[in-house]
DNA sequence: CAATAGATCATCT
DNA sequence: GATGATCTATTGC
């Protein structure tokens, strides 16, 4: 995708990115899951808190990755969306392993069916090797990309409040491709 | 099965 | 000093 597609609302962008596929190096997935975070008025959204040295880079013009570090051994993946000025994000929640499957196993240590490999925030970033050092990367080129397939698979799309946030917590902001193995947690 | 505890630290008050 | 966009292991029915 290149940088302009990137750039609308978060809400969009985020159904959008279902059926995508994100690449790190040689390892790579199909994204099945994702939750929007909207700016100022959303309060479970980071950059609702103003511009800080962690968020800055919401700020700053869409396509780019918003990495952070959550419960002291985490990581979780966001791509910015909107324009530059507009903090909306969209964080990437649950992958469908498509390469570099041994490497996941690898790096997740984890003993089980590949559809545990990347089926959440921070096991999806744990198989790809997803940290801070990807903070600000841009995702339409380099090691780190979003690519849309040449012909959009059809899947049908589910839309259920986010999950693990405290605040607007009823908000139907996750989407997820309807049904799909992949999701993290209880499928819906 | 569901519920809970513990790991563990960058960020912000 | 408290908290958090999580995950895994363990405990309790």
């Amino acid at each position: 995708m290149q940088l302009c597609d990137f750039e609308r609302p978060a809400t969009e962008l985020a159904q959008q990115l279902l059926g995508c596929v994100l690449r790190h190096g040689t390892t790579a997935g199909m994204i099945v899951e994702t939750e929007a975070y909207l700016g100022l008025n959303d309060l479970a959204a980071h950059a609702s808190k103003g511009k800080t040295e962690r968020t800055k880079v919401l700020f700053g013009p869409a396509g780019h990755a918003y990495v952070y570090f959550i419960y002291g051994m985490y990581e979780c993946l966001n791509v910015v969306a909107d324009r530059e000025g507009s903090p909306g994000c969209v964080l990437i929640r649950a992958l469908e392993p498509l390469s570099g499957l041994d490497l996941m196993y690898e790096r997740r240590k984890w003993h089980g069916p590949p559809v545990g490999l990347a089926n959440g925030p921070g096991k999806l970033t744990q198989a790809l090797a997803i940290t801070r050092k990807e903070y600000g990367a841009r995702l339409d080129e380099g090691d780190l990309t979003v690519r849309e397939w040449r012909e959009k698979p059809q899947f049908e799309i589910a839309t259920t409040p986010r999950i693990g946030i405290t605040q607007c917590a009823d908000w139907p902001l996750r989407f997820v491709w309807a049904n799909h193995p992949c999701l993290s947690r209880r499928n819906s």
